[in-house]
RNA sequence: AGAGAAGUGACAGAGUGGUCGAAUGUACCGGUCUUGAAAACCGGCGUACCGCAAGGUACCGGGGGUUCGAAUCCCUCCUUCUCUGCCA
């Protein structure tokens, strides 16, 4: 979350930063940020001054008591309880503006970079980089939800029957085919030094807080009925609460962690044709990239981590475009995201297939995840993630670019980890 | 899952109602000594909030309670260890 120092020093910007969010009553929201800092500031003061006082007349009790002065230790007894209820009454309002103010800050998103495009919809991110020439198909191309029923790979059907919709069960060449691309995908974060993690993949409520899934996304997340626990929607949860509460050497920046895990994802209220097949599921499978850096580095650290999911699509053959999101179209704890998204030639659209980030102290800040400087001064430090990828519109590009009258033809990077060359 | 024990600063480990934010040791940082190092000796060494500062307040696994006063007593939750059970 956003850090109240910051808000106060300045307000311009974050009033300006949130205007572009689209939040229009963004001046209200930080000027109520603000005086609940104050008035918490004020309420903390009184009451730190009257248990001063009532510490003082505890001890001197204590005192007078030794000294055997019984009936003057009564009287500063019946003062000091006093006290006492006034130091609570103080308390119980200190906790209502402290929860308050968290309250507030918590639904508060992160403010976007200077160079993030103004806009609020997905039509005003800005392409950045896109292929110079599209596949072209022959008319009599498949969708790849088609594709997969024809060559017996992944069935929808089977999953509905064991789970519901948006779980589907992958067979076969599927099942091979995306096994292939996951240890593809580890393997390409490994040599570009990201260290493997393998999390749990169910997490806590402070986890959720932690990374910014909670409060704001509650209603995206599969919650388990009998515990206070939640499926994780990506791998960016429990990597990054890897360090949370934790205080890091500087020396020890970056921090690179690459991890597998299934993400869970309700989606509730979308469907509809544009959500059909592999494009928008329930579960899916996800290699995720994540650094924890210092504050100065971490747009550096930005570019090579997009250079690198620009290589794992170059690897794969994959037509790509490149896009700087709007303001409007940012994740809720973000500051800048660029998406890729790959061309799937039969349905001619392009699909989302990653989301680099940064986020910088804003995640830190919940998560209490800091660095020592070099004058040992603890210090906030920057998050970012990636996916490196995500798995099903992956495999929907690669089957449907990849269609010849005889087969599915996998890409050559990927043939040592299939050990077959087309899907036929 | 059941029974028992325990959770104190980076670590080890004292402290069972009143100058305890906490002894002591180790580690760490600075200094003296030394050609250099070690040893020895001296000094420093938790976090957060408020305050220009002096200083104040809170924190001894989390939360709540008793008391004028809690690391110390009570309740509750969590975690760890040992034993038993179960299981991949």
């Amino acid at each position: 979350m956003l850090l109240v120092s910051e808000i106060i020093a300045n307000k311009d910007v974050y009033t300006a930063g949130l205007l572009k969010r689209g939040i229009e009553n963004a001046e209200m929201l930080l000027d109520e940020i603000i005086s609940l800092d104050s008035d918490r500031k004020s309420t903390q003061t009184k009451q730190d001054e009257l248990l001063a006082e009532a510490n003082n007349a505890a001890k001197s009790i204590g005192a007078l008591m030794k000294q055997g002065k019984k009936e003057e230790a009564e009287a500063v007894k019946i003062k000091s309880s006093e006290l006492k209820a006034r130091t609570k009454e103080l308390g119980t309002k200190l906790e209502e503006i402290k929860a308050d103010l968290q309250n507030k800050l918590y639904q508060i998103p992160n403010i976007p970079n200077k160079d993030v495009p103004t806009g609020q919809t997905e039509e005003d991110n800005e392409v950045l980089f896109t292929v110079d020439s599209l596949p072209q198909l022959t008319d009599d191309s498949l969708a790849h939800w088609d594709l997969i029923k024809k060559y017996d790979i992944i069935d929808f059907d089977l999953g509905i029957k064991i789970t519901g919709a948006g779980f589907p069960v992958y067979k076969g060449k599927g099942a091979k085919l995306q096994r292939a691309l996951v240890n593809f995908f580890l393997d390409q974060a490994e040599e570009a030094g990201y260290n493997e993690v393998q999390p749990p993949i169910v997490i806590n409520e402070a986890s959720g807080y932690g990374t910014g899934q909670l409060p704001d996304k509650e209603g995206q997340m599969y919650q388990l009925t009998n515990s206070d626990l939640y499926l994780i929607p990506t791998a960016e949860v429990p990597i990054t609460n890897l360090y949370r509460d934790q205080i890091v050497d500087e020396k020890d920046l970056p921090i690179k962690h690459v991890g597998f895990t299934p993400c869970f994802r309700r989606e509730a209220g979308s469907w509809g044709a544009h959500v059909r097949g592999l494009n928008r599921l329930h579960q899916f499978d996800k290699v995720e990239i994540v650094q924890i850096e210092h504050p100065d580095k971490s747009f550096e650290t930005l570019d090579t981590m997009v250079k690198h999911v620009e290589s794992l699509l170059k690897k794969l053959e994959l037509p790509y475009r490149l896009l700087k999101l709007c303001a409007g179209d940012l994740g809720f704890t973000s500051c800048i995201t660029y998406d890729f998204e790959v061309y799937s030639a039969a349905q001619k659209k392009w699909l989302e297939v990653s989301s680099v980030s940064n986020f910088k102290n804003y995640q830190a800040n919940r998560l209490k995840l800091r660095y020592k400087d070099s004058n040992n001064k603890k210090q906030l430090a920057h998050t970012l993630n990636g996916s490196a990828l995500a798995l099903p519109r992956i495999m929907a590009a690669l089957l449907e670019n990849g269609q010849t009258a005889d087969g599915i033809n996998i890409p050559l990077a990927l043939r040592p980890y299939t050990r077959f060359d087309k899907i036929s």
